[in-house]
DNA sequence: CAGACTCCCGTAAACGTTTACAAGATGAGA
DNA sequence: TCTCATCTTGTAAACGTTTACGGGAGTCTG
């Protein structure tokens, strides 16, 4: 008994610390300290051993066993990003309900990290994951289809993939902010897409050029600009944009986007929203934070961010669940960037 | 030989698999895993085999038998906050050159889930935690200055704890803002503060009157308000204040409050910095989207969260350091909202 | 009072690695 | 050919838990 070390070198008490203060074998201590069947006198002995030495489980071990970490992992290209503030705070409230921890990477949206990231799952570091990738390529679909821990796709996937994902339809959102756009008396809408290349840019472009369809408009190029789905990048395409023509309303791809531009039309002198209209998309706080408030499509980023979180977690406890997906419906939200005052 | 498993239940390889492929033993086979010496025969049978069936090394495994997670975390009060997202992003880079991880903890700045979180470190589940208090109580102290494992501190501490610790100098940067608004001829600033008994809402609050006695301006109280660091109050706040009086100059004690007064200012028809000049602090890039870009006093975000995280590293290397404090100086950014256009 | 049943407890194995140690093989030098 | 050093390899222990299993003591029943 006396062969086992008691005090590890760190100093740091163990169960067999416990177990030996207390005089009962390290099964013993390791069921009281579980709440697991003991008899009074025992439970009072280990107890006071436990709490004489300080003793906390390592969770390393207790892993090891137990083949969990308890750990989500929520990767996502930007930090910066208020969209992905507002999913991972919706994320952190599940998990941390769960009695989990958040692990937060930020992959900088290039695919090689992503796909590295989602490798290294097989490290079994965490229990799952939740991705959120912007591009998605042959190589994400692989890597998260056979990937060897539970993931959840925030964003579109191909529909073969049988992989739990949670969308949202920004086609239909966009088609909202043409609509109330074009019922405002807008006539020259214009759009500040991110890259077409991404999932949501592509959407986006294709939403806008239905949406104007459907409302028999006709495709302006000149009122069309891609940049990043950035401030800087949003500013400088509205200077592109102005500097060419001016539009009496603009969809922006994203709020970023969308307060850039709104900086860029101040500049010029425009007024919004009585000379240009302006609406973005994501319904962030960073919208309502501008002066004047952004009007934005909301794309549910907390609710879609709580329901992936919830899909993982039932998928860890159940892995043999056939893939779900789940849709968040979009809404408009209308403030004074896009409605002249009356 | 055979006795042990060779696949474990869920089919995943572990070394013991990828050995009895290569006919070796399992200490050769992690030998070679690791590079470590071996002949070129085994060198080559244990990466064949290893690559056959894919092995991925058991993080936490590895982790049991070294004991390091390589996982860092970073304990923050308010994730939407931007400043803690520069902070963030510069902990990052450092933390990931190192080959570790960053794991992001939402505390929601109450004093009991910090110091839970701090005792959590008992568990091992981190090597180390770069902690941002908004408030220092005792429990705090107390909980970091016996933590289990390296605490990096990012904020005031009392001089007599030994905890490493990147801090900046608020107070001169209150000053230094003053000093920029009497210089551009303001003679009743304002001020818009969080709560007082939080450490960076007393040392504004401090800095600013003796930076006005300085100037030898009197302290008037009715352009004094308290509220959040956050928007929404310090919108509020600022609303609060024009109802009483209308100051010429604004100082705040965050970004996101100064975006706040800013909105408020704006609705009230005041025009920044003509009728009223605005000064923010934390120079995050909320100011730099804001129209007019607000001014605002840098204290080194990037900075100090670089520093802390080398700081934190360094201390996991070698324990025995003595415990340091690291100074970061502030510095004035101006941009429209302080200064006239000549 | 014997047998069956319960309840506690301790021994030991297991989780998947890394690594100290010793033993075997090989080659060089005397 | 013998010895010694070097290089490679395998055995086994260790990291700190949890838990299957079996034994022993006690209680209850017939």
């Amino acid at each position: 008994m006396d062969r086992k070390r008691l005090q590890p070198a760190d100093g740091r008490p163990t169960v067999h610390t416990v177990a030996a203060l207390a005089g009962v074998s390290i099964a013993s201590a390791s069921r009281v300290l579980n709440g697991l069947g003991a008899s009074p006198e025992t439970v009072r002995k280990v107890r006071a051993a436990a709490a004489e030495v300080g003793y906390v489980p390592n969770a390393i071990a207790r892993s090891l066993q137990s083949q969990r970490t308890d750990l989500i992992a929520f990767a996502v290209e930007d930090i910066g990003n208020p969209v992905y503030v507002e999913m991972m705070r919706a994320i952190e409230a599940v998990v941390a309900e769960s009695g989990r921890q958040l692990v937060v990477h930020a992959t900088g949206g290039n695919v090689a990290s992503e796909t590295a990231l989602l490798r290294r799952l097989a490290h079994r570091y965490v229990d799952g994951m939740i991705i959120s990738p912007i591009r998605v390529t042959d190589a994400h679909v692989a890597a998260i289809s056979d990937s060897p821990a539970p993931v959840v796709v925030i964003g579109q996937l191909p529909d073969a993939v049988p992989v739990d994902n949670v969308r949202t339809d920004s086609r239909t959102g966009v088609a909202m902010a043409v609509e109330h756009l074009a019922a405002q008396g807008r006539k020259r809408i214009g759009l500040i897409n991110g890259p077409l290349d991404t999932v949501p840019g592509a959407a986006r472009d294709a939403g806008f050029r239905a949406a104007l369809a459907a409302h028999g408009m006709t495709i302006d190029e000149d009122l069309i600009e891609i940049g990043e789905f950035q401030y800087a990048a949003g500013r400088a395409a509205a200077e592109r944009m102005l500097s060419r023509t001016v539009p009496d309303a603009l969809f922006c791809a994203n709020d970023l986007i969308a307060v850039g531009a709104l900086h860029a039309l101040l500049v010029a002198g425009l007024r919004v929203p009585q000379d240009v209209a302006l609406v973005g998309m994501d319904d962030t706080e960073l919208g309502r934070m501008s002066f004047p408030q952004i009007s934005s499509v909301s794309l549910g980023s907390a609710a879609r961010g709580g329901m992936a979180a919830r899909l993982l977690l039932e998928r860890i406890k159940d892995p043999a669940l056939p893939a779900r997906r789940e849709q968040v419906a979009p809404h408009l939200v209308i403030r004074a960037s896009s409605e002249v005052a009356r």
